[in-house]
DNA sequence: TCATAAAACCTTTTT
DNA sequence: GGTTTTATGA
């Protein structure tokens, strides 16, 4: 047989083009496969492991398969059990954390940790350093939490542990000595509470097979077959880890055979230690690797695509790849200027009412922006319209200081070590003590070289007061009792009997304060969560549960079939994929963002953000923004993103463009203003290219910072007051109920006649008082 | 110790 | 605008 008859021949590789076909078909040590947004990667790395598994050259169990997010790897194994059925049984389809946490749960008594241990999330990193800080008196040498955070999680993203770190640092900085001591000692507290947080999952888990060869052989021999997915935004731990897996065994078993699928387009996740280096230098990394480009789009329409290379075609170090489509043009961008954050808003809500009734569904729309913050302005005109939709990511449900108190009962129980989660609870529902008594405790279990669960219960012989020792007294037993439910109970009983016992709920509807309802039913909730999780896992520990809940990720949360349009940063939707995507505040500043442009490759990261965002469309793309935008509480004025005139022209359709604005506002001598597609000639779209490239200074403002920037209304120091009529272009006529704000920044609220209260910045709104 | 009030920070993006 | 830290008094 030749190899055209057995790509003929395996059904596996029915109705896939050519190079995905040799995606899949591929058998060698390494192989990267260059994937453009949408050329169905998902597809490929799903039917290659079914290929290996149907062809008998490897058992599930010796597949590892890496994802991006717990919902990617769902959807994954989802794929391939359509395929193979229950011979999916036994892979290894998650995160990197998730397989991490896999590993060390077993190996973790090899190094000095138990398997019970727990996972701190980036806030309690954040706790633990900050009292660490305040211990040491950091503040004196320049020690700041995030400051402190951010160094030991770059730190840890590098490799570098303490004594590592202590060799380079100069000891004659107090600073730098300082920051050493902050970082030992964190190390220490981790580590004497039994807990890792996000980076030693990582990390942690290089140093075990780098200091225990025996055991990295195990898993060596285990994964014959790795595959990793989103590879450009892999950190060098993560590329250490793929290293230390894929290597050749002591015995010499040759190293496992690997396949990574990334683009190197998409990669957004630097600030998070991702290095783009990882996929650029893959092929010098692992020599002889077979490299196959996937430039075919699936997903998209041309137009929305043409839009997407002539963006990102501006960023100049980049490998030249042109996605293409055989699915038509399709229709042309939309693009929309509203007056404010709320405009826009108002804007998006009436074009999704519109899909709606043309029978594009809610829950195949989407609506992105570039930060948390934009989303108030968004969900208030969502809920006054009472369109469903679901904010993804946002506040996270397990962030929220409820559910971590109720958590941290649990993790008490079973993590024993936890210093963090036993102080947090012991006056969580208030029970009297108080900082001195925390203290007290905590000096107790360290001169002892005991836990603080530990000192719990010597607390007799401490001398405080009879109700504060009482009520330890009483919350130790309490625990004890919790304990002992573990190995028989489920989690949800041993949680319903510490809410019961401490009364928390109650504690949280007897106060005055109307957010403890919710909050109550967020307990409530995770109560129900417990049923759930007993209900699908018959033998999950209180362990297996409290991982997953310290690894959900913002995408996990999405329910496809939930009927809502989904709310999410353009980060958050990186892999997802809609019929509608509506990407928002398209302005200076914030798209790109203010704190972007100092750090080196910021500018092109922001603008590969862009292009993510624009890549999730199937047919519908919107792009809007406001012209004034309230941050801190403050309005100001907004500027059109530099990206939007890296679109051509021909693409984007202007429901209403920055310049009608200025034209509305102008009054006169611009001629009639007109909807539709204004926007023709204007330079709005047009391609002039490489503002990363610009010189820094000589000619700042192109074409359209003039047409804009110079032509911004400005009404000057018009006085209005309550009582005042004036007439807007738009809105017509209407009296001013109140006038807030100073200087620039004032406000007007006006009742208009017909088209209601609407808030407006005076120095630039389109009105004229009458 | 705790409740309320004033004040100070804040916003990138997240496993 | 909203959260979180600090000040103040009961």
């Amino acid at each position: 047989m030749t190899q055209l008859d057995i790509f003929d021949a395996d059904p596996l590789l029915e109705g896939l083009n050519p190079q995905q076909a040799e995606a899949v078909s591929y058998r060698g040590q390494a192989l990267l496969i260059v994937a453009g947004a949408g050329s169905g990667k998902t597809r490929v790395l799903t039917h290659r492991i079914a290929s290996l598994i149907r062809s008998r050259e490897a058992w599930p169990s010796q597949v590892l398969a890496i994802t991006f997010t717990n919902k990617a790897a769902a959807e994954m194994r989802e794929r391939a059990e359509q395929i193979l059925g229950a011979a999916t049984e036994g892979m290894w389809i998650s995160t990197f954390h998730s397989s991490c946490v896999r590993i060390l749960r077993r190996e973790a008594e090899n190094f000095g940790f138990t398997s019970s241990f727990t996972i701190y999330d980036s806030h309690d990193s954040r706790t633990l350093i900050k009292r660490i800080i305040k211990d040491l008196d950091g503040e004196s040498y320049g020690c700041t939490v995030s400051g402190v955070a951010n160094k030991i999680s770059r730190l840890k993203n590098e490799l570098a542990d303490v004594d590592s770190y202590a060799r380079n640092i100069n000891p004659n900085d107090p600073n730098e000595v300082k920051f050493l001591e902050v970082f030992r000692e964190y190390t220490r507290s981790l580590q004497s509470a039994n807990a890792f947080d996000f980076d030693d999952l990582l990390a942690q888990t290089v140093f075990l097979f780098r200091a225990f060869p025996h055991v990295a052989d195990v898993y060596r021999k285990k994964f014959r077959h790795i595959m990793v997915d989103e590879y450009q935004d892999t950190n060098h731990a993560q590329y250490a880890l793929i290293h230390e897996l894929t290597r050749e065994c002591a015995d010499g078993t040759p190293g496992a055979s690997l396949t990574v699928v990334g683009d190197s387009d998409q990669s957004i996740y630097s600030f998070r230690g991702a290095d783009i280096r990882n996929i650029a230098e893959f092929e010098r990394d692992f020599p002889g690797a077979k490299v196959i480009l996937l430039e075919q789009n699936y997903r998209s329409t041309q137009n929305i695509l043409s839009a997407a290379n002539a963006v990102i075609s501006n960023n100049f170090d980049r490998k030249a790849k042109n996605l293409w489509s055989a699915s038509g043009d399709g229709a042309k961008l939309v693009g929309f200027t509203g007056y404010s954050a709320h405009d826009e808003a108002q804007f998006i809500v009436d074009e999704i009412s519109a899909l709606h009734s043309q029978g594009v569904g809610y829950n195949s729309i989407a609506v992105f922006y570039r930060t948390n913050a934009q989303t108030r302005a968004l969900e208030e005109i969502f809920i006054r319209s009472a369109l469903p939709y679901r904010l993804v990511g946002g506040t996270k449900f397990y962030e929220r200081a409820e559910i971590k108190d109720v958590i941290c009962y649990l993790i008490s129980i079973a993590n024993p070590a936890d210093a963090l989660a036993v102080r947090r609870i012991l006056n969580t529902p208030r029970r009297g003590i108080g900082p001195a008594t925390e203290a007290a405790l905590q000096l107790f279990a360290d001169q002892n070289k005991v836990s603080v669960r530990e000192a719990l219960r010597h607390v007799d012989g401490l001398g405080f007061g009879p109700k504060v020792t009482g009520a330890i007294n009483s919350l130790s037993k309490l625990l004890d009792e919790a304990a002992a439910m573990v190995d028989s109970g489920k989690v949800s009983d041993v949680l319903a009997h510490l809410l019961e016992k401490t009364g928390y709920i109650d504690a949280l509807r007897a106060t005055r304060d109307p957010q403890d309802e919710a909050r109550a039913e967020n307990v409530e909730e995770l109560l129900a969560v417990t049923r759930e999780y007993d209900k699908n896992n018959a033998d999950g520990t209180l362990i297996d549960f409290l991982t997953e809940v310290s690894l959900v990720a913002a995408a996990d949360e999405l329910d496809d079939a939930s009927g809502t349009v989904s709310l999410m940063t353009l980060h958050t939707a990186k892999g997802l994929e809609y019929d509608a995507v509506f990407l928002t505040g398209v302005e200076e500043e914030l798209l790109p963002h203010r704190m972007s442009a100092g750090e080196p490759g910021g500018p092109a990261e922001e603008r590969r953000l862009f292009y993510v965002g624009i890549t999730r469309a199937r047919k519908h793309l919107y792009l809007t923004l406001a012209m004034s935008r309230a941050m801190f509480g403050q309005t100001n004025v907004a500027l059109p993103s530099r990206y939007l005139q890296e679109i051509p022209s021909e693409l984007l359709d202007w429901r209403q463009s920055p310049e009608d604005l200025q034209r509305s506002s102008l009054g006169s001598g611009y001629g009639s203003r007109s909807l539709g597609s204004s926007s023709s000639g204007s330079g709005w779209g047009s391609s002039s290219g490489g503002w990363d490239s610009l010189p820094p200074s000589p000619r700042p403002k192109t074409e359209w910072a003039n047409r804009v920037t110079n032509q911004i209304r400005d009404n000057g120091d018009l006085e209005l007051h309550a009582g005042d009529r004036i007439r807007h272009v738009d809105f017509g006529d209407g009296t001013v109920t109140d006038v807030t704000g100073v200087d620039t920044k004032r406000v007007a609220h006006v009742r208009f006649d017909t088209a209601g209260a609407k808030k407006l910045l005076i120095k630039i709104a389109p009105i004229e008082k009458l």
